[in-house]
DNA sequence: GCCGAACTTTAGATTCCCCTAAACTTCCTT
DNA sequence: AAGGAAGTTTAGGGGAATCTAAAGTTCGGC
């Protein structure tokens, strides 16, 4: 059984993973809060473990062993974040401390008796896909509110969970998966996004508006 | 945050208490199953922090934050259990194993949830009883299988998780707390007890019987 | 009161895993 | 091809938790 910080190596690993490339160390440094020279060192026992295939100055990669623990570990955070936020009503700023610790703990036996709990959900409280028992991820077509044209109607489909305290405004606004806005306006000089929301605008740091992805609105009313 | 090692010294003290009297670094170390020298170590560590206090050759006591800390342990422990039982309907064997692991992850904020979830319970799967949040035990009359006299109809109270095994077996004979027996014979030269279950008769052997905890049956009929 | 058995502590190592700082190498850009 | 940025290695540290071996303490029985 992998340590907890092996686990969060191979989470970092697939969730940087971008096809036909190596994740580089500084990459996954600064992901993880820790030091190049430390990663250079986990890289390689990693790759010694063949969870990840690794050439130095190439980056890394992991192997088709190494996705499937990592998906497992991904498919463990996300139905514990959607236990904690459904069923356990915690607030959708904590959940994610939350199930970042027990992911490391619960076992497949558990994590499958909340999927039966909760009648096998496919989206985290977040937004974010729910992998199968075998690693497969279900994508869904959204892109990041940064690049929607102004005047698009859209519904909210993933809100990232960076920093608990962004989380917790966004959410004071309003906006969680499912939410339907219109972009009114977009500073390109910055990158921030005015949007309307109901008959209110909010202005959104590109920082913000980066981890918000949505897909048109295809729906009828509000 | 105390580690998980912390936190088994800490529940191995509580369980192993005796009142009037420090718990033996002998008696420690067979029930974490490491050597005695390592329970000195840890003891003079957690006397320290202040959450024990030792006395070299006389043994060691929680202080009122270590007892604390304790049941704070064994609350998380025993909800987590029922929840894994009662909810996900993972077998007796096993979810001790299971809470074992997450009760060192899990927040207070997290076990309050599923106790409400549960609609505040007072006792373990096992029929342990849990502490209230200011470690408060509701203690329950109740004495071990070897104690009674043949003739007696009692209620199993309480099937100590002592090895996934032995509970397997005993779940497989039926005997859960609430179960109803007549204790038929006591065999004092190895202190084993043979016990009417509806028209079958069952050996048990004083391994066995020592764990398992009764108290009179005063309810109709069978 | 002494002695030995049972128990406990001390001392010193080891293992595992993770970390940092700083020196060094490779690569890429100019 | 030089120089700086990016990446890697070396060297070393630390804490947690464990172990073995040996020395010390306690205590009951003779």
């Amino acid at each position: 059984m992998p340590s907890p910080t092996v686990e969060n190596y191979l989470k970092a690993l697939f969730q940087l993973a971008v096809p036909e490339r190596g994740v580089s160390t500084r990459e996954l440094a600064g992901r993880l809060l820790v030091k190049d020279a430390s990663v250079t060192h986990m890289l390689k026992r990693l790759s010694g473990t063949g969870m990840v295939s690794y050439e130095p100055y190439r980056g890394a990669t992991l192997t088709p062993e190494g996705r499937q623990a990592a998906t497992a570990v991904l498919r463990r955070h996300r139905i514990l974040e959607l236990f904690l936020h459904r069923m356990c009503r915690l607030s959708l700023d904590k959940v994610h401390a939350e199930a970042e610790r027990l992911e490391h703990a619960a076992s497949e036996d558990f994590v499958d008796a909340l999927d039966r709990l909760m009648d096998f959900p496919t989206l985290d409280p977040h937004g974010d896909p729910i992998p199968d028992r075998e690693g497969r991820l279900r994508g869904i077509d959204s892109r990041p509110l940064t690049d929607i044209p102004p005047g698009a109607r859209v519904v909210l489909v993933r809100v990232e969970d960076a920093r608990p305290e962004a989380l917790t405004y966004l959410v004071s606004e309003g906006l969680v998966p499912g939410r339907k806005v219109t972009v009114a306006r977009r500073l390109d000089f910055d990158g921030s996004v005015e949007l309307q929301l109901g008959r209110r605008r909010l202005m959104l740091a590109r920082e913000l508006a980066e981890g918000i992805h949505v897909t048109p609105d295809e729906g009828s009313a509000e």
